[in-house]
DNA sequence: GATGAATGAGCATTCATTCAT
DNA sequence: GATGAATGAATGCTCATTCAT
């Protein structure tokens, strides 16, 4: 649990100093529970009690850590994008995939391998995408969305330079174009119940990618 | 007001004889009114009393129309999904575009076009794509998709059989690619406030589109 | 259908002339319908509209021929009161016992062959008794009680008349004490669960008033 | 209020936690109220607002002890059943009536002293055996009807020991024929608006067993 | 006279938030 | 700081009764 992260929700009025001062491990059980629980249902069939008797503290306690309801959701959204941020940090640390196209498949694919050991959070930022109000979601999405794109714009611009792709792309259009792929694909594989596993999901996301790279004529 | 989807959904239990038989001018109103509600709010924060009031009838007659809430939002999916499926097949009719590329830029402004004279369902639409769970949801979407999928398909297998589409690109996968570009620039448009007017929304649609039928490369 | 009973009903309020009109049928099955709710359910979860359903007539009907639910259950207590009142009358015309403690014995098991035959009745009557409020029952449930004791007094002054019953026992107080056997005998069997067949109803009947008339010295 | 019953109630899901740890008048407020409330009317127009405001707690209170309505009747039944156990114990502790007749008429005569003391419960007892669908009265009155039965057989299994009564009875049969006077004296006596005062109904009761003792011949 | 649509009072239950201990 | 008891606004749904056609 990073404390920079707490010291800045409490900065917005989100968690209240008492939760800051909260043991690690209180901290992330909460986080945890509420995790699971938003993920799981409409944040109005989310009930405050169930959250803190799976996390063993008072319902009090809950209240008096984030005020109101809103406010633990935010927390959550914020902790999430967080877990997001690095996930995918990490992963252009170790990134391998030199070639333009690999690279964006392995970018896609990526999703899915945070998914299986982030699965929570997985579920939440699908249920944050899909199946909460925009009053809501939408600064949490927008963030998440914003992170996405900007790694896709990372990788065509190195393909740009690269000469892997033509050199007249409007790179920002691009990045749209992309991001809505990335979106698409893993709503239906994630959602829709579309592709049933990680390798027809791969055989998918492949040849996406060809057709947008070779084009449809 | 089409009778006979009423006289469907009376089959299935969704709305009552009585609603049935009730002049077109209320069940409009009804319509409207529930529409409107559904699509600027979570169904949850979806107040019966409030919907009762604004068509000007009686809490009670609503709950005799429709028996439980999920009914009236079922009612309503319905009657948007049947205006929007003549939409899309009064505008194939009246479709004057001839060059495939041209055709799925029309198709995709389309829905711009639709949610201008039917902004009401229009928002209900994306309000049921985004801002609702999956349980309520889910026939509604896949309805909704599977139509915009049957019309892309059309115009690909044509593309397809008058090469100006490569004659190796498997249709259905084509289709889902367009179908979530499709999505996308929607979701991008009156969602995430993107381009903020038609021409603009226009431009971006013939870019990626441009993008798509020429290839990366 | 006593039309005797029907007028009578009127002049104190309970039904309106346009119920008395009513074609023997409908009344009949206005009837039926109406005592197998009030004798299946509590009176307030009994519902007019289900009464009306299965009668096959509309609700306003209902409430037009009784004005108000506590008359509905009003004209179904008196019927079966006629009903009841009859079967004893009929009964005792055909009685063929002559010996005071056989006659008793029939007499309590007269319930049993009334239920048989009058199904819902005896259900209904059950239900009164031991399943309503007394403000609702009360009135019905001291006719059909003073009917039964009636008899029993019938039959018990012809005991000490013929010298087959002490000729200083208290007439009044011997019929109470046989009309509480009478009750609970038959509460037992039908509402406690007690005797499963008329084999041992019948044994347990004659157990008993063999203790009565033996006494327990 | 016996905190021992209170922990079972608690286990089987009838009270609350939070009801448990209540201060023992509060408890005992809402006992009572409820009491009145259930012994004045049918379950169905018990209203939860109204015993909250006699109680002087909100209704939410209510519901946060017993959960759902019934459970508050299942409380009052178990607190009054334990009440009723209790005064028999104590009865037969300080019984002084040695003959089988005497003490068999005192038993009777017991219901209306109970009464007297917790006219309330009696309200209540009589209530559930006569004026509630048996759905929600059956496990109340077989446990009150098995009790009295109890102590009916105790006597009577003395009274056959010491020759007061016949050898040749079988006691289970004669418990229930007691038992049905005891039943129905109490019914008309409270219910039907019997003997006017405990004079009369002392008399009624001792000429009833005097019958049963000395036999009809 | 028959119908059934319209009504709205009534009620149990949910749950976020407050607050006393 | 932690707790959980207390609160009451909010809401879906039931159903007898009214009343227009």
């Amino acid at each position: 649990m990073d404390e920079n992260i707490i010291v800045g929700l409490e900065r917005d009025g989100i968690v209240t100093a008492t939760f800051r001062k909260l043991s690690p491990d209180k901290k992330q059980r909460i986080y945890y529970e509420a995790l699971l629980a938003f993920g799981s249902n409409v944040f109005d069939r989310v009930v405050l009690d169930d959250i803190a008797d799976s996390a063993k503290i008072s319902k009090g306690s809950l209240i008096q850590y984030f005020s109101i309801k809103e406010n633990l959701l935010g927390f959550v959204s914020e902790m999430v994008f967080q877990n997001y941020y690095e996930y995918w940090h990490i992963y252009f640390v170790n990134e391998t995939a030199v070639r333009i196209m690999e690279r964006l498949e392995q970018f896609i694919l990526g999703f899915e391998k945070y998914s299986e050991n982030n699965q929570a959070e997985g579920k939440f930022i699908l249920g944050m995408m899909y199946s909460n109000s925009a009053q809501l979601s939408r600064q949490f999405c927008q963030k998440i969305a914003a992170l996405e794109r900007r790694h896709i714009q990372d990788i065509i611009q190195e393909g740009v330079r690269t000469g892997q792709i033509r050199r007249d792309v409007k790179i920002e259009r691009l990045t749209s174009l992309i991001h809505m792929l990335f979106t698409g694909l893993i709503k239906d594989r994630f959602f829709n119940r579309g592709p049933a596993n990680t390798a027809d999901f791969e055989e998918q996301v492949i040849n996406f990618l060809d057709l947008i790279f070779k084009g449809l004529k």
